[in-house]
DNA sequence: ACCTGAACACCGTTCAAGT
DNA sequence: ACCTGAACACCGTTCAAGT
């Protein structure tokens, strides 16, 4: 655990240095090892030599996430239809979050206001505009495909959805099948899922009910 | 920081008062606050003591969302339509997580499979199975409401939704009309947002989504 | 069985130096 | 300005006792 190559001892650090590497002891080896010493340990040099670029280490966790979320492809007004730069924007953040699976959790929950945010969000609403959404409507839209995509990403990665292990069959299995009559008859297709598909699915629904609510004109009263 | 109450000194420990104790401390300061240490010292009692009752800080964390996840009411197969049922189930998942929201980013995270998320995803079941959906269609639309669900009450707790701040006022209007004109636009609408509202236009969107493909017939081939 | 007490290998962060 | 070095107040967990 001694300094990871050749550094010298002087002006080889920086902020961007520093958030590299703290990106790749995450992608490696989790959040939860992700540690000021630990850092510093990597880089070849004193923690406390750290915080001359980065106050804490909550700004170096949030410097990371910004780091990641600006990696988020947007989609510019180009050719496509609003349909197909929604969903493009939506697979690009699943895309993200695939390539960095252990900081997900902290990329969701981050109250962050930063430009790239609101690059993504300009997105968002630039499209649902186009689908003929009033801005009510816009706003709502924008949040509803927002939780799906982070809250769909999220639950794909923490191992709610997808694929069963082996002992998950086996707990879903063993179920009474008075008090789970539906669970134990859907068995075969819930350990059979495949998560593109499952995403894509919800995509489409959410385009057609974005284009239904357009054409009512109005907001949604259909209950 | 000694002993909160007169506790006995011996018999008076259980895992339940164990993880009662600790959901209150992350309740009133939040996870990073919760500690072996500190939750003992709580208790008036030696942090070691803690291991008798909890192999690891790791269970702890997973005992008490369970304790959390158990306070999601189901609705029964009563006289209720399955759409009435669907949103009593998300607004219930909603309203639990409101209470304990500190909490909340490691309740959507544990990939849980106790007893009480089988019967959280019977009754999602159910009721799609109700609404006329067939077997694969059943459960992507369960995972299409999960998400959504869970990722709405993230960002809402997370600060990422809802009213703006007077700082993130600010920010909003100072960014460059060339580069974000939809968002300038959309500004008072975005400030002013109603989460309620805003939670049921997802859900409005996603019953009838799911009426459409259930009278569609088929998986929805729909572009 | 249940709790104490000491110990080990870690944390984030501050503060006073050194160069 | 940039890094060292020591220090402070914490961590989770193990292990050998005590009762």
């Amino acid at each position: 655990m001694k300094k990871a190559g050749g550094e010298g001892k002087r002006g080889m650090l920086s902020r961007c240095l520093i958030l590299e590497t703290a990106l790749r002891l995450v992608d490696a080896e989790g959040v939860e090892s992700l540690s000021m010493r630990r850092l510093a340990s990597e880089l070849g040099v004193f923690p406390t030599a750290l915080y001359h670029y980065v106050p804490s280490k909550a700004a170096l966790m949030r410097g990371i996430v910004e780091v990641v979320l600006a990696k988020v492809e947007l989609p510019g007004r180009d050719g496509r239809t609003w349909q197909e730069r929604l969903r493009a924007l939506a697979r690009s953040f699943r895309g993200v979050a695939h390539a960095h699976p252990r900081l997900l959790p902290q990329l969701v929950a981050y109250p962050e206001a930063t430009p790239e945010e609101y690059g993504f969000y300009e997105a968002l609403y630039e499209a649902l505009e186009e689908a003929g959404l009033d801005a009510a409507e816009i706003v709502r839209a924008s949040t509803l495909m927002f939780s799906y995509v982070t809250g769909f990403t999220l639950a794909e990665i923490s191992g709610t959805l997808g694929p069963l292990t082996k002992a998950e069959r086996e707990d879903l299995v063993s179920l009474p099948h008075e008090k789970f009559p539906v669970t134990r008859r859907l068995t075969p297709h819930i350990s059979g899922v495949d998560l593109d598909e499952n995403f894509e699915f919800g995509i489409n629904v959410l385009l057609s009910g974005f284009a239904a609510t357009a054409e009512r004109g109005v907001g949604s009263p259909q209950q």
